[in-house]
RNA sequence: GGACACGUGGCGGAAUUGGUAUACGCGUACGUCUCAGAAGCGUAUGGGGCAACCCGUGAGAGUUCGAUUCUCUCCGUGUCCACCA
């Protein structure tokens, strides 16, 4: 008999597949018929494929191979995550170039996956690392900053000493700790790149609803992006016309507030320092809270602060005087970095106020305070108005008090932070900007002007200084060293123009070094200034500027004869270097169509946003600082890209990035833009390069654009997704933010990126362990693969267990597949044989086994398919009796070849050829079952007495309830349990069972 | 500390609109083949009992004619998050 020997006929077909081009992706695609199958991007490793990484391709290849059979056509695509830390720091020890040990890893794994047979189209094969891959990562990010949603920020970060570099939140393990060499992450202040995912929080919160994948996956994510509900509080600072705004999520307790807790990093310490009594101790604790890093910060740890003595706040609903601490507890980078402390219902301020022995009023009653009703459902009291409320209603009513005293508001707060992507490496894509450090650190004389007032409006500008952004934006940028006139304009309830301007020449003085900031009417006041002026200023930065006196309120008849309205902005637009307009995205105070005219005009950039607060009125506007932040720095111009990575570089980490060591890197750089411009040195997170690939498989060569639109229209979104739960808040987020940008911005017409998605489990070592060189109990596939064959390997990892859970590996589980297989293989050269034989007995169990499989391949469950396949082979064998062997005909066997194709396409591929065929089985139509013929004509009656099974008896399938009962009753084991006695019930379940209740 | 998931033979696991628990594979035992072993093949295999039968899906309770499946409490394991006001 012909002997079953994997390694030939794997190689055979391997070959096969390769050079006919048997998996290139087809053409004749419609939306109808298109299944596009993600393996997740792997990195490419030094130590080669990992039986994690076999297992995403096996089961993406056994759905590939299943739809191609059903008639779909199939895109799967392999690529490259080729930029990181491990190639770096490889290069660190070895003086290897990154681009050569990659280059060698990704060959490893090229060849280890075409091993396991992977029908994967490898014309459209990516790698990140490569300049015409990593264009298009700079492309994106130019598109982001063109789109206001790249900014730089200086903030604290977290720092691994050892790794010399900036680490995003996901990359820090619970402990603190460097996700990749574990060395104790601290906190450092730094200036970032950041991306602003925060402002697509709601919708990347919302649009979870629609996308087919694992429960448990949307729940971390929207743990991760955490909404919640509350209200912004604003307490006036006692003998001061400032204010500090807390946000908190009970807003009902606000009578229960008895003092404030600031942030050390908060913004606010600041202002108040000068009134601080006993400031060196307040800067000796933010000193060292400083130091401290997440982990000293964590809980359990004993609360700890101290008090700005000599300054108080003012309770906005009772005129009470709190005292102000700075207390670690507060964070810095959520809300407001302050809040209102309730002692009586918060457990973390009950504990603060009993350490520093500090008042405590319960404001809601119910239950013991101290145990159960920190949070609580009781009702209100000691609350003045609020009093005999229940928390929801008192909630409603005082929000809508402060909003009416113009003391607060609603608010909705996340937890999910703005992604930062600067990274001071080598191997990664260099940002694709420039800056020049004389611009950036020049100080400027900035001119901010409010808008109209007349309304009484509360969240204008007409509290004077106190409510909107100016007064926070001036302190900044005093803070910065620059100069800044941020006057009250004069008769802003009835506003004249002309006289404003007047006003301003008198008081300030404005050149060349000046950067003009207008909010709304504040925006006309800057045009008239101008064509008076008929100097050249700096930058002119408009926000949600008016253009047109029909100002949407009509109520405001002194906007529009408040001047004469004919501005020539074709002139107006020679008076500065640079334009910019901020509006807001959903156009709700100033229209889209006279923000687009005004920046056309005046040839400025238009940067649509959200604001914190309807027509910028907020008293932060983070967006604004971002913007003006940028000066001195400028994008590579898109024809430029890519930037490409040099090679002379040190790669020795020194906390600087190695680009600045790099000769060759900004050659040709001031030729080109000027005069002191250089290029950005850091490189960009990995993350942004694996956030868009699945886009680049459609086009892979395409030099023009990312992918064309109509490649992006025929194949996306995708339609199966198989990945690791380790990346639901790290790829998976931003893979989803990409796409919503994308959307936003024209280029596709669909927001989600990943249809279906499900993850893998982890395979562990055969002690049950995670595998690791440690434990020394690591599995290499292409080990197996070599010694047992790659269907084998293929077949077993499948057949462990269900897909998404952990697994132990067992090398006895191996050699039953590849026994299964054997007989697989000994059969099918019986039935090539012995072409004669015919037994029809066996078509209604291939039938079944048909139905069993298309149904479990639809599902996933691979393991019990498999089972399903074996329980087949086995029935043949038991039809043994004397020397014959139940034979298939062979148009059945060639069914049951199809049947197990997906899985093991090799031997597939081999039987299917000596049974005659020419072609290949990959295009072979997946085989139907016949309804009727599963049809069994009868079937196992479970006989119960109580609901235990007493008899079982074989009866016809289509009997009814009065022959059943009779059958039932006439058994003899059953009488025996009747004891003479009649059922008092009988319940009949068709097709299954009967059950007599005594 | 919180959220979620999970808990079935010696092991990996099957079975849920509530309906014959332990499919399939591994392991083990015995048999067959062999000079012998390995491999292969065959039979058996949840526990107790000679048997009728009884007990069994982490523990306890509940709903039901009937619960691995639904509800509650508890125990254990795993994963993720971690002072988010």
């Amino acid at each position: 008999m012909k002997k079953y020997n994997p390694s030939s006929i794997e190689k055979k077909w391997q070959k096969y597949w390769e050079t006919n081009k048997i998996f290139k992706t087809p053409t004749d695609v419609t939306k109808e018929n298109k299944m596009y199958i993600l393996p997740q991007l792997p990195y490419p490793s030094g130590f080669g494929l990992h039986v994690g990484h076999a297992e995403v391709y096996t089961a993406c290849d056994i759905y590939a191979r299943y739809e191609r059979m059903r008639g779909k056509k199939v895109l799967q695509v392999i690529g490259w995550d080729a930029f990181g830390l491990p190639a770096e720091n490889y290069a660190i020890k070895t003086n290897v170039h990154p681009r050569k040990s990659t280059d060698k890893a990704i060959d490893n794994f090229r060849k280890q996956i075409k091993a396991l047979g992977i029908s994967v189209d490898w014309d459209r094969e990516v790698g990140s690392h490569n300049p015409d891959y990593y264009k298009w990562t700079q492309w994106f990010f130019l598109l982001f900053y063109k789109r206001g949603l790249a900014y730089r920020k200086k903030q604290a970060v977290n720092w691994c000493d050892s790794c010399k570099t900036v680490l995003a939140n996901e990359q820090v393990t619970s402990d603190g700790k460097c996700e990749r060499c574990e060395t104790v992450v601290v906190q450092r202040e730094m200036e970032q790149w950041y991306l602003k995912i925060t402002e697509y929080a709601d919708r990347l919160l919302k649009d979870l609803d629609k996308i087919d994948w694992p429960e448990e996956t949307k729940k971390r994510q929207r743990d991760w992006i955490g909404r919640s509900e509350g209200a912004e509080v604003k307490f006036k600072i006692k003998d001061s016309d400032k204010e500090i705004t807390v946000f908190t999520t009970r807003p009902d307790t606000l009578f229960g507030s008895t003092f404030m807790v600031l942030a050390p990093e908060s913004v606010y310490t600041a202002e108040l320092i000068n009134k601080v009594l006993n400031r060196s101790e307040v800067e000796k604790y933010i000193g060292e809270a400083k130091l401290k890093t997440d982990l000293d910060r964590q809980i359990q740890k004993e609360k700890s602060g101290v008090e700005l003595k000599g300054v108080k706040v003012i309770n906005p609903v009772n005129g009470a005087e709190l005292p102000i601490y700075i207390a670690d507890y507060v964070l810095g980078g959520y809300g407001t970095g302050a809040i209102m402390a309730v002692p009586a219902h918060d457990e973390r301020d009950f504990e603060f106020a009993k350490k520093y022995g500090l008042k405590i009023v319960e404001v809601l009653k119910g239950g013991d305070i101290l145990k159960e009703a920190f949070v609580g459902d009781g009702e209100l009291v000691n609350s003045d108005f609020l009093n005999g409320l229940q928390i929801k209603s008192a909630t409603e009513k005082i929000i809508s008090w402060l909003e009416e005293k113009g003391v607060g508001k609603r608010k909705i707060q996340y937890k999910l932070r703005d992604w930062s992507v600067s990274r001071q490496r080598f191997w990664g894509a260099p940002i694709p900007m420039l800056h020049n450090d004389e611009l950036i650190n020049k100080k400027y004389h900035y001119v901010i002007l409010h808008g109209y007032t007349g309304t009484g409006d509360r969240n204008g500008p007409a509290a004077g200084d106190s409510y909107n952004w100016r007064r926070w934006l001036k302190n900044k940028l005093v803070q910065d060293g620059h100069t800044v006139f941020c006057p009250d304009l004069p008769n802003t309830t009835e506003p004249n123009i002309e006289e404003q301007v007047e006003y301003i020449l008198k008081n300030t003085e404005i050149n060349e070094e000046t950067i003009l900031i207008g909010h709304s009417l504040g925006g006309v006041v800057i045009y008239k200034l101008l064509e008076k002026l008929n100097k050249k200023v700096t930058k002119v930065f408009l926000v949600d500027p008016v253009v047109r006196p029909e100002f949407p309120d009509r109520a405001r008849p002194a906007v529009a004869k408040s001047c004469d309205w004919n501005f020539d902005f074709n002139k107006i637009k020679n008076f500065s270097k640079e334009f910019v307009v901020l509006g807001d995205a959903e156009f709700k105070t100033i229209f889209e169509k006279d923000l687009r005219y005004l920046a056309q005009q005046l040839n400025g950039n238009l940067v649509l946003t959200k604001p914190a607060e309807r027509h910028f009125t907020s008293a932060q506007e983070p967006i604004i600082v971002d913007l003006l932040e940028q000066a001195g720095w400028m994008p590579v111009s898109e024809s430029d890209l890519p930037v490409i990575l040099p090679n002379d570089v040190d790669f020795k980490p020194t906390g600087e990035s190695p680009l600045n060591y790099s000769k060759s890197f900004n050659k040709g750089v001031e030729k080109k833009y000027g005069k002191g411009w250089k290029r950005e040195p850091d490189t960009l997170d990995t993350f942004m390069c694996s956030s868009w690939y699945y886009f680049r498989y459609l086009d892979p060569k395409n030099d023009l654009e990312f992918a064309s639109p109509e490649a992006l229209k025929k194949w996306m979104p995708v339609d199966f997704y198989l990945g690791g739960p380790e990346h639901v808040n790290g790829h998976l987020l931003y893979s989803r933010f990409f796409t919503k940008v994308l959307f936003d911005a024209g280029y596709i017409d669909f927001d989600e990126p990943f249809i279906k998605h499900r993850h893998q489990g982890l395979i562990l070592g055969e002690d049950s362990r995670k595998m690791s060189k440690r434990w020394g109990n690591v599995i290499n596939p292409s080990d197996v693969a070599d010694e047992y064959g790659a269907d084998t390997m293929r077949m077993y990892e499948m057949f462990m267990g269900p897909l998404e859970q952990d697994k132990p590996w067992d090398t006895n589980g191996v050699k039953g597949v590849r026994r299964f297989i054997e007989r697989v293989w000994n059969y099918g050269v019986e039935v090539v044989a012995d072409k004669n034989t015919n037994d029809d007995s066996l078509s209604i169990d291939l039938h079944k086994t048909v139905k069993k499989i298309t149904e479990d391949l639809e599902s996933m469950k691979f393991n019990t398919a498999i089972a399903a396949l074996m329980i087949l082979i086995n029935k043949m064998y038991v039809k043994k009796d004397g020397e014959g062997k139940a034979l298939f005909s062979v148009s059945d066997f060639e069914i049951f070849v199809k049947l197990i194709s997906p899985f093991t396409p090799h031997i597939a591929e081999e039987l299917w050829n000596m049974l005659g065929h020419k072609e290949s089985i990959v295009f072979e139509k997946w085989p139907e079952f016949d309804p009727a013929k599963i049809q069994d004509k009868t079937f196992t009656l479970a006989i119960q007495v109580n609901g235990k099974l007493r008899d079982t008896v074989e009866v016809p399938a289509d009997i009814s309830e009065a022959e059943v009962r009779q059958k039932a009753l006439a058994s003899e084991k059953i009488q025996k349990w009747l004891e003479g006695k009649e059922p008092k019930k009988i319940i009949f379940v068709k097709g299954k069972l009967v059950s007599l209740v005594i």
